[in-house]
DNA sequence: CCAATTCACATACGCAACGTATGTAGGCAC
DNA sequence: GTGCCTACATACGTTGCGTATGTGAATTGG
């Protein structure tokens, strides 16, 4: 073994930031126990508090690795469409699928911004926000949306995903209400779409 | 004095929601100390274990409050516009205005969510999605707005507005971002509406 | 190759806050 | 006027966070 140090090192972070991502992600932020899920990852409070400063800090590494996912996936989904306005529609579409899955819902969604406050200043400057603004740019340079402020656009866009996410995650039918959320979500971007003269 | 037990029970009740309010609106709800704020009212935690079960109880006897008085003022400001359409902008910015306000915004869009979940399922009934819907209804039903289904409309706007209004509250340059954000907003609302043939 | 140091992590302690169980005083019924 | 019910207060246990301190293993310098 070369390097047996950093690489301990780096894989308690990593086992700590992935108990506690498990723990946020089922039984919340406020609810999970330091205690408890140190003790899963085999470590006791000591190790959180040296790499992580406190409970907050562990809360932002892991929102950084969820990010980080989201981001990829989501650059993913809008470079596999066939044209550049589907893929904006297909990345927004994916951003509330996404939304969806508990794990993101609670941590990105609920916790994550009650806790840190507004996602936009995050030390991790949130990587999601930034791929739908730089697809909501392409199209503008492309002229296939109306002239909006970019940044504006992805916010707004970004808490009506979320909003939906919600609504559809908490409904007693999500298919029906997943279709109603997103197909009014297709007419709000189509709204966007530049009219051609 | 003709009532004295239930007008001093309606009072205390007031008097734990005036002061939970108050709290949980400038250090939040985990930050607000049941024990400082009961005391704050001139009354300890048991009388708010008694109205309230717990702390969870009075955080939605104080959101039902703001809604309520929410809901009034969106109702007056839609109906101060000149026509319909112009009452449904006005109302929507109005409810982005109103987000800005520190007290709504944490109590509202921050913890209230995060404590209790997404707004759809709170035991009482969000007003202001249904003041939204309500405009809504009436715009499409006068052939002002394009189809688009009410309640899922109603929430992607609610989620927009309340998450530009995150946006521009902690914003560095906040009047600037506010119309930024407004703008954009006008400019999203002005895609859902009807195109005349 | 060994001693000193550093660092990763554990242990121990204090404190604050929640929830519950119990006590009490004052109004209302009869 | 007496007994009960209820609105609240008091007292207690538990939990969980943050900090201060301890320890052993790895690294560095000679």
């Amino acid at each position: 073994m070369r390097k047996p140090r950093e690489e301990m090192i780096a894989e308690t972070r990593a086992k700590l930031i992935a108990s506690g991502r498990h723990a946020f992600g089922t039984v919340g932020y406020a609810g999970a126990s330091m205690d408890d899920f140190t003790a899963a990852a085999g470590l006791t409070r000591g190790a959180l508090y040296h790499h992580f400063g406190d409970k907050t800090g562990l809360l932002q590494a892991v929102i950084q690795q969820i990010d980080a996912e989201m981001t990829t996936r989501l650059n993913r989904i809008s470079a596999a469409a066939p044209n550049r306005w589907q893929g904006f529609v297909d990345e927004c579409v994916a951003y509330i699928e996404m939304a969806l899955e508990p794990e993101i819902q609670r941590i990105m969604f609920r916790d994550g911004p009650a806790v840190l406050g507004d996602v936009s200043q995050w030390p991790t400057s949130n990587g999601c926000i930034a791929a739908l603004s730089r697809s909501i740019e392409r199209l503008k340079a492309d002229g296939l949306m109306v002239d909006i402020d970019t940044e504006a656009a992805a916010r707004l866009i970004n808490g009506a995903s979320s909003h939906a996410a919600l609504w559809i995650a908490n409904s007693q039918t999500p298919e029906a209400t997943s279709r109603q959320a997103v197909d009014a979500f297709r007419r709000l971007l189509d709204g966007l779409r530049a009219r051609v003269a």
